[in-house]
DNA sequence: AACTATTTATAAGA
DNA sequence: TTCTTATAAATAGTT
């Protein structure tokens, strides 16, 4: 966009990155309040920065928006419809394949990343020792928000998981069950 | 930016307006991945198009950065700085605890996952069929999502063990390869 | 912060 | 909706 083309990759020196994230964080505040003024819609931004300071932008206000995002979050969704059956099953069947392919992938570096603390820990921390607070401050959140996530997926899992106990029922009797699973499911339309 | 300038006014004409709507919020959203990709960072973006209907996009989800954004809020800031040396060592240390500690229930969350999706499989996958084909994007995504942090993650503590390596040697000798750390380090001031 | 050579986004039109 | 294209806008590298 500039003098040259650039990859869409992290920026790797932090001076760089920085200056990158002013001037891209306006261009995105000032697109923003265009949508905002153009189509007179409610629009909200948050972003944190390389260093962690949060910065936002909201018409009429960030709060409002998120509010009637999270209250409208959580409606019922409809499940899927009963045509064509056969292509979905097909759909399903490769990406169940490939969310098994991640989860083994993950659990891998799991077990790397494992390893490596127990080193760190036998070695009594020394080279965390000389990091900055901040920087500590934020892998801590990082892990926080990763450990949510990890366990919201865990916690639909176990749901999935009672509902393969009951499955050695004929189908139709587990009509029931499933069908009460899809009218509590949590998924969000944000097409 | 396109044929003719426009004034930044609402468009009055509800079917321009739509599509106005459309385009620009596929830019808006390709631009804030670019940011979260150049600078990593997190950001989310919350729209309700001129019909109501909410749009999101986030990084790693709309759901962690507003609870972040949320959290943060009405906290301190704690800009440390290099004074006060003994007080940051204690602050570091018992962050570190807590890291090593979500490490661990990290570790042990994804072993439950990996046994039931072992579970899973061995049964044939009925429950999962059952899930609608947008509820297993998402997940699929979502787990996409997660592996990639982790990976980050990896290899900052990879980089950091490099470090380890080193450490044997008298704690003067190190101060140049910590120095270069530093340097490298993904720690901005952004004051 | 300012300056531009380029790239990118997009308004109109098809 | 998707594509094309002329033009406006954003921005990467530089000063």
């Amino acid at each position: 966009m500039g003098r040259r083309k650039i990859e869409i990759k992290m920026v790797k020196d932090s001076g760089s990155r920085q200056v990158t994230f002013s001037k891209r964080r306006t261009g995105l505040f000032k697109k923003a309040n265009e949508l905002a003024t153009l189509c007179a819609v409610q629009i909200a931004i948050i972003v944190f920065s390389p260093g962690g300071k949060p910065f936002s932008y909201g018409n009429p206000t960030v709060e409002s928006v998120t509010r009637r995002f999270l209250n409208e979050g959580p409606k019922p969704k409809v499940a899927a419809r009963g045509y064509e059956k056969k292509k979905q099953e097909a759909k399903i069947r490769k990406l169940n394949h490939k969310l098994n392919c991640l989860l083994k992938q993950l659990q891998a570096e799991e077990n790397k990343g494992a390893m490596l603390d127990k080193l760190f820990r036998a070695r009594g921390l020394k080279p965390l020792n000389e990091l900055s607070i901040d920087e500590l401050m934020k892998r801590k959140s990082e892990l926080e928000d990763l450990k949510d996530r990890v366990r919201r997926h865990q916690t639909e899992m176990e749901a999935s998981s009672s509902l393969l106990l009951l499955s050695r029922k004929p189908v139709k009797e587990n009509a029931q069950y499933l069908s009460k699973k899809a009218k509590n499911g949590t998924c969000n339309s944000t097409t």
